[in-house]
DNA sequence: TGATGCCTACCTACAGGTAGGTAAAACTCA
DNA sequence: TGAGTTTTACCTACCTGTAGGTAGGCATCA
């Protein structure tokens, strides 16, 4: 544990999750880290010795980021609908202003650059969310807090594809507003109060 | 009307909104198109000065054919589930079995590599698509072929979120019917036979 | 005869990546 | 303790390939 004034690594792996986010992964260069970070383009390959190992660096942490999040919520969450209460504001602040959408949803239109891995990865990711989503639709179910006229599986997924299409709509339109337009009928299912904001 | 044999500028097209819609804009090449069209790559830009002018075209030629298609359906149609049933189907047919998705979304995601007009022009699309739905739901609200709790407008915003959801649903497993498992509860609430397949 | 629809040959900028060097910090051990 | 060694965290300089784009030539056809 080196405790470093200045870590480098987690400032290139910042810009370059920004940039995927909000620009796609074909379209920033190991030049745009370099300058955003202020080390030299070349150095960048000590960290990350080709844009694929990058990828998946990207990835790993942004699974793992989310699964602490999730548990949190697990955890902390004394209802159905203020599990799933939470785990909807989580993707809307991944939004980032209507900046940025979800890294899944990025590298999944880039799918053909990515490698293989990565992709397997993504696909684990979005288990995660939806596994998550499931608990907080059986826990609703449960305790009547969910309006819900299918199973928790059906709903999890039915659930984060509205969640992956808001991202898109407040990427439209530049503005969250839109996101929570596009989830309203979603939050409307939820009686008890759950609505952290 | 030349009455060509051979129609290079819509083979071009062709081919760079299949790039599009299964790589991104960042993700294929002038050098790419020359290939699959037989062409040599300077000759490209006889017909597309600049790539952003080929990304105009590419637009204009998806918005045109898509409202042909919803006008169709408008008319064709004698109940609002059937309406809302072939705008779903249209949708699904546009995923190419997994391997594309909605021009919208790809250019969403690279959006800070597009021109203000091309997203402009995005922006009309979505509009047109989302009269389209609000015409849908108002019929079948009147019929009683949809069954809604909310106003025609909210519920085409809401579809048109889970259509796009769908879409990289359907991407992230390389299948269609994750766009259909996605979109289920949406189907569930046509009641008349609106379905064409 | 001049527009159409290509072509060859080229340009500059920049992509990801490599080779090899270096100052300074951190470890090793007599 | 301090000389020697190794590792860390960069650097300069450069490579090849490819990006979008340009200049100008040349058949073909109306």
């Amino acid at each position: 544990m080196p405790k470093a004034i200045r870590d480098t690594k987690t400032e290139l792996l910042d810009f370059a999750q920004d940039a995927v986010m909000s620009r796609g992964f074909d379209a920033f260069s190991y030049a745009d880290m370099a300058d955003a970070v202020g080390i030299r383009k070349a150095s960048i390959h000590y960290y990350f010795p080709t844009k694929a190992t990058l990828s998946v660096a990207l990835v790993d942490r942004y699974h793992e980021r989310f699964q602490v999040k999730l548990e949190d919520f697990a955890q902390t969450s004394t209802t159905g609908a203020e599990h799933l209460s939470k785990i909807i504001d989580e993707y809307r602040a991944n939004i980032n202003g209507g900046r940025t959408v979800c890294m899944c949803i990025s590298f999944a239109v880039t799918k053909k650059s990515m490698t293989e891995e990565v992709m397997e990865k993504i696909e684990e990711f979005r288990l995660t969310v939806r596994n998550a989503l499931t608990d907080a639709f059986t826990t609703g179910q449960r305790d009547g807090t969910i309006a819900s006229d299918n199973t928790a599986e059906t709903e999890a997924l039915f659930a984060l594809t509205l969640l992956e299409g808001a991202h898109l709509a407040a990427r439209f339109e530049n503005d969250v507003a839109a996101f929570e337009r596009a989830v309203a009928p979603l939050r409307a299912r939820l009686t008890a109060s759950g609505g952290g904001d």
